[in-house]
DNA sequence: TCTGGGGTCCTAGGACCC
DNA sequence: TCTGGGGTCCTAGGACCC
């Protein structure tokens, strides 16, 4: 275990409720409720408001309604918007330190020892406290709760411990003292399940746990949670920070409004959630050998088949046809409520082949960030889905325009599951989406623009980004609900950070 | 109007191979 | 006839996380 409380966790608080009170000056103070606000919805997040009455992430939003108030906002997610977010936040702690390890879109650890810091208590109080002011800053008030600490471990404890807008910078030597009287359920890996078992064996805290001896732990719960039970207990955690890690699987699923039973709807249903894997499969520059499909009944029973083929693919038909034989396996008769399909067993063939190619030579590195829209030859990317430009492809290798958009953040939505939000009838389509490569020191982000995704506004409507290299931005004027129109070029310095909305780009009049 | 969607990791049993 | 044993791959299910 280390000597300094160098690793950090930062944790955006209610994230998604945070940035739509951040949008929409109406919603601040009041309980907001983001989530799948129809059908079998779910809640998501949960601003603080909403909080106060009991609502809380995975609660049926059917329940949520019947806890909060009149006055209470439900509001279907706006995965662009928090990604955007995201972006901007992430880019500052790339400015901390070059370890940085994203969990999910509101979550990050960060090693101090990777960067030039202070790390005495003292300094990393200091540094955690800038560091909460500049997200804040650059966010236009959305808020994060950071933790310091020797390990991973109590950095997380300590970013839930002051939460929201809160610091806990755990010393070394303190760390029993902060673990053991919390309960057992606050240690990462001790779910429902787990926690019901301790408690039927009288172990509430995390103190209790640290008396249990390790046969009992292995006992009630194998060889490698029992382990890392009896590990945690004791604050012993040298797992690392660790910034990359390579996709295991990918997969899509859809729980329907209502059970369905028709074979042939069922197998059109299939075919549209493998399109979608296929699709991002494809966007990843990987193919698997794996097909599963997971199907849930009406009394949420779960069953899941696999077939593992020779070769790996990211063929959409292919992963559809196998699909549907897995599917014809599974009694279906009584109602489906759920169906999934997924591909695992990955391998990086296709990204293998473009490298090999010597195609992307001088494209990645021009790259200041991995999901970074494209720096150099605007020409070469397929613009918006209506692109007649056709895309550069070696005989029989996969193409590269297609691959080179979706890393360009082309997929973004899809792989976020943004369609979730299309249904509610907002202009999605031309939400405003900016990366952010790198942040200026000090002040707003460097945007990054995304062929096809991103939209600029200006006096008479959005426009589609077409394009983009140094300095400069190429613009279609073409929405979903506007015929195309010509293509423009901005220079850079001619956009400006709209007033109302920090991520919201605007060309300037 | 009970229970989303995208993931990761682990376990256990069977097949298969040496 | 009383049947080893280790390693690897595959499938199914479950717990957990955000």
């Amino acid at each position: 275990m280390r000597g300094e409380p160098s690793i950090l966790h930062v944790d955006l608080d209610a994230m998604f409720a945070a940035v739509e009170q951040r949008d929409k000056v109406s919603l601040r103070g009041r309980p907001v409720v983001v989530g799948g606000v129809a059908g079998r919805g779910v809640v998501s997040t949960a601003s603080y408001e909403a909080r106060a009455f009991g609502v809380r992430s995975a609660m049926p939003m059917a329940q949520a309604r019947r806890r909060c108030p009149p006055g209470t906002a439900y509001l279907s997610p706006r995965f662009a918007a928090y990604k955007r977010t995201s972006q901007v936040v992430m880019a500052l702690l790339a400015e901390v330190t070059p370890l940085v390890e994203q969990v999910s879109i509101d979550e990050a650890y960060l090693d101090l020892t990777a960067g030039d810091h202070d790390l005495t208590p003292h300094g990393v109080t200091e540094l955690g406290l800038r560091l909460k002011r500049d997200i804040a800053d650059a966010t236009g008030g959305v808020t994060g709760s950071i933790g310091a600490a020797s390990s991973k471990l109590l950095a997380k404890i300590g970013s839930e411990l002051r939460k929201p807008d809160g610091l806990t910078v755990v010393t070394p030597g303190e760390e029993l003292t902060v673990l053991h009287p919390l309960p057992v359920g606050a240690l990462g890996g001790v779910g429902p399940a787990t926690e019901q078992r301790l408690h039927r064996a009288g172990v509430r805290s995390v103190g209790d746990l640290a008396r249990i001896p390790l046969d009992d732990l292995v006992d009630w719960f194998g060889v490698a949670h029992g382990n890392g039970l009896f590990r945690l207990a004791r604050a012993e955690d040298n797992r690392p920070v660790v910034s990359e890690r390579e996709a295991k699987s990918v997969s899509a699923e859809e729980t329907f409004d209502v059970d369905l039973a028709d074979p042939a709807r069922l197998n059109r249903e299939l075919d549209l959630l493998a399109a979608r894997v296929a699709g991002r499969l494809k966007a990843g520059g990987l193919t698997g050998r794996t097909v599963n499909i997971k199907v849930r009944h009406p009394d949420f029973t779960t069953v899941t088949r696999a077939v593992t083929r020779d070769q790996p693919t990211d063929d959409g038909r292919l992963v559809a046809q196998m699909a549907r034989r897995l599917l014809a396996e599974v009694d279906t008769s009584g109602g489906v409520r759920l169906l999934g399909v997924g591909v695992s067993t990955l391998a990086d063939f296709a990204q293998d082949d473009l490298f090999s190619t010597g195609l992307l030579d001088g494209f990645f590195t021009s790259l200041p960030e991995h999901f970074a829209g494209p720096a150099s030859s605007p020409e070469h990317f397929a613009g918006p889905a209506s692109s007649p430009e056709p895309v550069m492809s070696a005989a029989g290798e996969p193409d590269l325009g297609a691959a080179a958009v979706a890393l360009a953040g082309g997929d973004a939505e899809a792989a976020s599951g943004d369609e979730s939000t299309s249904g509610d009838g907002s202009a999605s389509g031309v939400t405003p989406a900016v990366g952010v490569a790198a942040p200026a020191t000090g002040v707003a982000p460097i945007p990054v623009w995304r062929p096809g995704q991103d939209v600029l506004h200006d006096e008479h409507g959005a426009g589609w980004v077409w394009g983009s290299g140094l300095g400069r931005v190429t613009v279609r004027f073409e929405g979903p609900h506007t015929p195309p129109g010509p293509v423009r070029t901005f220079a850079v310095d001619d956009l400006r950070l709209h007033p109302a909305d920090p991520p919201d780009w605007r060309l300037a009049p």
